[in-house]
DNA sequence: ATGATGAACAATCAACAAAATGTTCAGTTT
DNA sequence: AAACTGAACATTTTGTTGATTGTTCATCAT
């Protein structure tokens, strides 16, 4: 690793601590810099702006939101099963963020306002897991066959974006959410299922 | 019909032209009293806000989209392409009114945000007619029976939420929005079709 | 030549005062 | 007594100004 390379990881760690702290909004790049000891002004030689530092912090977080998918997607059980252990653990997850990690929700609607296309490639990867779950529920003969599972599982996340941005809403009512899921996966399922 | 009354219909009448043109936001009080040769104070002899006449003014123009629902309803074809029909129409209404008529559209919002029950309101009558529907469905052994139709029209309502507050999304290319309805209405038209 | 600085620039924010607006109600008019 | 007014009140919005913050870049240091 170059040292290039390691002083962009240096800025990434103490604008995240920062923005996990204080937020956003709250944290300047001069205290960034400050807590660097080096000029504002340098900080620029390896992002090109403060969103940018926000949404490298966001790409290396996303391992956890993938572990996390991924570990539904491997789980036992039938596809079906899983489908819906997918989008309760997504909407939990969601859910325990406005809820308790007020910075790093405040940082991700940050992003999703300013940089629309990380969303789009947030949910992109998202169908990645919807799609090996549709797979295997064919190969178990559980689900109709579909000629593109990509579009398939798009339309799953048409169906499912009330759950995915709760806020948007002024939806806080877990309880109301868990139950709206639960009927809503309902439909969807048997909508997938094989005939 | 006494001059209470009347008097409350010309404030409607005055207020709704206003509001049309100007914007919710962009209408004073005093400009609606004094186009009625009235004092601003006088308004609120019958009616308690400007949020109020702003409901009323609202309630007053539900009958075109209910006439709107109740046609889709009652015409004719299977209950299936009638919910389909049903949520193209209030699709296409919705954007027409983000594009072509932002002063109502920016009222329906002022109210949405201030009188969030006014807003389960318009759900919960739209759930009646997709209810009908839904029996139609039931009656002519296309759809599967089910404990509580109300319930279930809550649930569709839930999967297509996207397409009925799309402004939520800044989504606002109308074609990726009916190809996307269109996919979604595929997925949950199966997972109501008898078994 | 490359790396870093810090002042300048541009844009945004915060504080505050003034203006505007929604609402109330004592007083006036009918 | 009922209907209406318009000034007062409370709240919100707007405009102004100075402060702050994100960003750029000429200059300096290595």
């Amino acid at each position: 690793m170059d040292e290039k390379a390691e002083t962009r990881d240096r800025i990434l760690e103490a604008a995240g601590r920062r923005f996990e702290h204080y937020g956003y909004s709250k944290t300047t790049m001069s205290e960034i810099a400050s807590d660097l000891k080096m000029s504002t002004g340098n900080l620029y030689r390896f992002y090109p702006s403060k969103l940018d530092i926000a949404e490298a912090h966001a790409l290396a977080h996303e391992c956890d939101e993938d572990a996390m998918m991924e570990a539904v997607v491997v789980s036992g059980g039938s596809a079906g099963t899983r489908l819906r252990e997918f989008h309760r653990v997504i909407l939990e997850h969601t859910f325990k963020l406005i809820d308790e990690s007020k910075k790093i929700f405040e940082l991700a609607q940050a992003i999703s306002r300013e940089r629309p296309a990380y969303a789009n490639r947030r949910l992109a990867i998202e169908r990645v897991y919807l799609v090996r779950m549709l797979e295997d529920g064919i190969a178990e003969g559980l689900f109709e066959r579909h000629e593109s599972l990509d579009e398939l599982a798009e339309m799953i996340q048409c169906a499912t974006m009330k759950f995915r941005y709760p806020q948007l809403y002024n939806c806080f009512r877990i309880d109301m959410l868990r139950r709206e899921l639960e009927g809503t996966m309902d439909l969807i399922y048997k909508g997938l299922l094989k005939r």
